[in-house]
DNA sequence: GGTTAATTTTGACAGTGTCAAGATAGGCTG
DNA sequence: CAGCCTATCTTGACACTGTCAAAATTAACC
């Protein structure tokens, strides 16, 4: 033993182990379901011993949080980034593209949108601080950036900013659940419940 | 032994075991959380021995289908009691009793619900057809009913009944959710919460 | 009353999360 | 270089889980 048997050394001390467990992680939580996830397999894929994980995290609850934590950051990204491209397109067509990039992300991430936004973490007691800080940022931030808006006059003077993204976060994150979940099966149609989802959420929006 | 220990006759055939069950089961299911239940501790609670379930139920998986079908037979009940209750009141109220009651139904039926409309049992393959059936009913009826509507004119002519229904659930069932996982923690806001997405809904009906 | 079918139990097996104690290696101070 | 120290990994063990096969018990029925 001790050679070269895939690509790098096999030293005793794995180097890297931590990101390599909340990769292999995501990897079996997207392609064989949240059931199939085991320590004692995950810990054997990597190749290294039952026990070798307990040393990075604490229990398998500490592992989800690490990845879900992960999620949050690329989120993040995606949420910006849709921000940005959707600027200078008039508001209306920010607020589709907006939606669009937030269920294509629960979509095509639903390995880290399960744990980010789902029962089985929040639902645990042992959530770390700066994971319901990650989680509520999203909804925050909105909330600022519409008060913004509404300073300015471009969202309507009367409307409850506050329950208003309240309602829209339910209504991504109800489509995104209803299609991650597999009891919306026409994934083709997502395009269209964005755009009469978008719409509705706009005209909420507009001065009367 | 087979002395009246507790109340009933203490007889080797249980008698009505499959029901005992599926109460025992939601009870747990309510009371300590989807991660304490077991099928050991389940019979062990209903003074069984730990393999007498299979004989009623294929599987764990089976009996979980079962608890979600008497779920949806609530969840029918408590939805035609709420159309019932809203008729004559004018659509909007109507609309905002609907959407309340949903939600209602959802967070003090969360242990249903969660089987219902969740992923645990709907990304498992072993779905049986009568549960798909009793899950899409619900929407089904509502797209009916709003043709109907349509049909005599007091649904806005050119709206696609379908999506905004799509739509319309998703808003619910994500409201639902982030209640039910507790990422909406304020649940004294429910009240509010329906009022904007009712109202928000019910503008998308009303004819230009 | 005896056969048959329905129901329940006991025994067993593989798999799980997790703890405690030992083994190994890399990094530090001398 | 030697020696310790600490981070990291492994082995052994325990209680618990879902589930199958075979035996045991009871109810039902001719």
């Amino acid at each position: 033993m001790t050679s070269a048997n895939s690509n790098s050394k096999t030293t005793y001390h794995h180097g890297d182990l931590k990101a390599v467990l909340l990769d292999e992680t995501a990897r079996i939580l997207r392609q064989e379901g949240e059931s199939a996830l085991s320590l004692r397999v995950l810990a054997a894929n990597v190749g290294v011993s039952r026990t070798a994980p307990y040393h990075h995290f604490k229990d398998k609850q500490s592992l989800l949080c690490a990845v879900a934590e992960e999620g949050f950051v690329r989120f993040g990204h995606a949420m910006t980034r849709a921000l940005d491209e959707g600027r200078g397109h008039g508001g209306r067509h920010a607020m589709l593209h907006w939606s669009k990039a937030y269920v294509n992300f629960a979509v095509n991430n639903a390995e880290y949108y399960d744990l980010m936004y789902g029962g089985k973490l929040w639902r645990s007691k042992s959530l770390t601080k700066s994971l319901t800080r990650s989680a509520r940022s999203y909804l925050r931030a909105n909330v600022e950036r519409l008060q913004g808006l509404q300073k300015r006059g471009y969202v309507a003077q009367e409307l409850d900013v506050l329950r208003f993204s309240q309602v829209a976060w339910g209504t991504m994150h109800g489509i995104s659940r209803l299609l991650i979940d597999g009891i919306y099966t026409d994934s083709a149609s997502v395009k269209q419940l964005c755009e009469t989802a978008a719409d509705m959420l706009w005209q909420q929006l507009q001065p009367d």
